[in-house]
DNA sequence: CTACCTGCAAACTCTTTGCAAGCAG
DNA sequence: CTGCTTGCAAAGAGTTTGCAGGTAG
């Protein structure tokens, strides 16, 4: 095992894939911040400790991270997709969010989240086993005017 | 008042807007369909009754009316935006939506509307006072694999 | 050593912008 | 008439693909 592969590797080969050290940085960059970070924002910060990185890799990366269900991906309307880790990765606990539709300030809350998850996972058997889906996870956010957009 | 702006014209003038056929012709389509459909899905339909009207068109008029409250627009993920007439503006009753993130395929569910609205509502007042957020409205959807896609 | 992974450049797709002509009010 | 609205062409932005060289296992 490469020394760069302490924290994910075995995640990472489990499924199939190779631990590399682009995929390593992309993961701790994810797991290192509260923000949602586009694939330029992390292409941004990673090429600082590893200059030779492109775009495309982390576009591939990401993807890949998404389809194992370690990422998930969101779309908050502004023309770019943004990418948080997964709950039961990291240090994140659930939260959902609030956006702001004129500066597309994002904000997470987790205020209501116990009483939200309840509904939600009744929800999501019922459904499930109605329309015969098999869910994996669920979006919800408020979408509406910041206090300084008002004004 | 021209003829052809019967339905919505009275809307779009109200907000400082000129009534126009494409404007009007828009807002047919989506009322009268129940699928998410896309900038290009309304502009191949609208071309049908009037052959000159542009996609640039299209995009305009849908900012337009989403700025307006009367359409609701959706991002499920494939990289193209959806469309829908708000709830209080046609036929269409109150739901959410149940996204296959192999096949795209969407489907509409209502099934515990009046629950999860008990508890949106009140979290929006909550979150509203909290974070000073004017909130105009929510997404709420659960991604997982259909019955046709699992095998 | 072999199959997977990567970076670069180019291609692609969706969306936005500039502008002159057209039309609603 | 006047200023909003439109269609076209072209530009912009984000994302994906092809390919040859590189590297994990």
């Amino acid at each position: 095992m490469r020394k760069y592969c302490e924290r994910w590797g075995h995640k990472l080969r489990h499924h199939g894939y190779k631990c590399t050290a682009t995929r390593e940085i992309i993961l701790e960059i994810l797991n290192s911040t509260d923000d949602h970070l586009s694939p330029e924002d992390i292409y941004m910060v990673a090429h600082k400790n590893y200059p030779n990185i492109g775009l495309t890799t982390v576009y591939r990366t990401l993807d890949m991270l998404v389809k194992l269900g370690m990422v998930q991906k969101f779309d908050f309307g502004d023309g770019r997709s943004r990418y948080e880790l997964s709950e039961d990765q990291g240090h994140k606990k659930h939260h959902h969010h609030l956006i702001c539709i004129k500066c597309g300030k994002i904000l997470d809350y987790s205020e209501f989240i116990e009483e939200e998850l309840g509904l939600l996972k009744k929800i999501e058997e019922k459904l499930g086993e109605k329309y015969k889906f098999k869910i994996n996870d669920h979006i919800m956010q408020f979408n509406g005017v910041c206090d300084q957009c008002t004004s």
